[in-house]
DNA sequence: AATAAAATCCGGGATTTCCCGGATAAATTG
DNA sequence: CAATTTATCCGGGAAATCCCGGATTTTATT
């Protein structure tokens, strides 16, 4: 991470453009470049910049238009047309059809509007690490239901095995306390292995060190106990 | 934690003695020093040597024949007779009432069957360290149903307060990958002192790091994400 | 008002993790 | 079979945590 991500947050409430800008200012590692109300001004500014994220509220106002594209089109316009820059989107509707449909459109990941800023971060760096991602609250939702596996099997399935076995098999001593050197022993591999699955798994997931880590893993059920 | 916790274990089925001395050995702090099918054995135990905690199944067979104590009689006389002992009850019962009764007869710690093995070295642990407890399954219960509150509630305050207000800032920032550093700057506060805090949380969960801490604390329900 | 608990601060030294940048062999997948 | 991923191993140095043992002030609680 040299430089900071450049995002772009298209969004027709100002309210929201202007709390994320300041909630999202407070990262070290995210810009926001720019803000747009509608698809237009975006497609416009993408011609010129260079964007790494695109915030993409899925449902704009004026959409009843048929002239401008609705947030599935922009989606898949702009992942078609500028691979390099990842769509996070971001939306009140969270029902699994909705989700499924963003994903298929191309978006990298999925954040309900009801997450707090964090997943939205998390969502960022993700998305600019090429990783897929959808935000806690989505994710369990539509797992217990049920519901998402037919058509985005993927997906899920990126989510499941987001952890090679052996650094499962390291995240789970680590949640029991174990020591880098505790981990070596108890594995029969080296010190330095151990460090090195453990600082995989905190790329993986874009989290700050291990405590974070083993948050994040817990809250998402990547853990036995 | 010099010497490891003496743990004898009071249980009438044989494979669960065999299945719980197995999953038990895998600790390192915890050595099984004794079993027994029933009170009497127990009794004549304890006349002679010393025992760190006993995992108590409170209904044994054979409990019809009056003359032998039940498993809440056992609790009393061992947390009277032998206060150094501490009493970890194990039960298929796990209603307000039962726990209530055992936790007042003395015992420090409650666990379900239904619960893993990794609750009842928790259990273990805390008891040495004369800490209260009860396992997550019937905690969660217990506290939906509101029941436990009207006779024990010294027992789920400690769990509901089991750290302090500061802690849980320091905990939360600890979660969001922050490190000591980060954490001392955000309240303004010394290094030194979030760096105690930490630590301060680490006993209280009688756990080894700040990692198997984090995992305990999601795990629990101590975390807002 | 006395006692207890919580929050704050401090230091030194051992241990561990983190970060940089590698490398090789095995297994999986396309 | 080629490419990718996974699992393994290594070293040095900076940073952070852990562990030992304190201490003071503020805030309950009784």
């Amino acid at each position: 991470m040299a430089d900071r991500i450049k995002v772009f947050h298209l969004e027709d409430y100002k309210i929201l453009r202007d709390g994320i800008r300041f909630l999202l200012s407070q990262d070290q590692d995210i810009d926001i470049i720019g803000e747009a109300r509608n698809a237009t001004e975006l497609l416009d500014y993408l011609e010129k910049n260079s964007v790494d994220v695109l915030i993409l509220d899925i449902y704009l106002d004026g959409m009843e238009d048929w002239r401008t594209p609705d947030g599935f089109e922009i989606c898949g316009i702009v992942t078609q047309q500028y691979p390099q820059t990842k769509v996070v989107a971001h939306s009140v509707y969270d029902d699994a059809d909705r989700v499924a449909k963003i994903m298929r459109a191309g978006a990298m990941a999925f954040v309900s509007k009801k997450s707090g800023y964090e997943e939205l971060i998390h969502a960022i760096k993700l998305a600019y690490a090429v990783k897929r991602y959808i935000c806690t609250e989505t994710s369990k939702k539509l797992k217990n239901l049920n519901e998402f596996l037919s058509g985005m099997e993927d997906t899920l399935k990126a989510e499941n095995e987001f952890f090679s076995r052996r650094e499962k098999i390291v995240l789970e001593l680590m949640a029991k306390g174990y020591s880098s050197k505790d981990i070596a022993k108890e594995l029969f591999i080296s010190e330095k292995t151990v460090e090195t699955h453990r600082k995989n798994m905190v790329d993986k997931a874009c989290v700050k060190n291990t405590v974070e880590l083993m948050a994040y893993a817990s809250s998402r059920g990547f853990l036995k106990n």
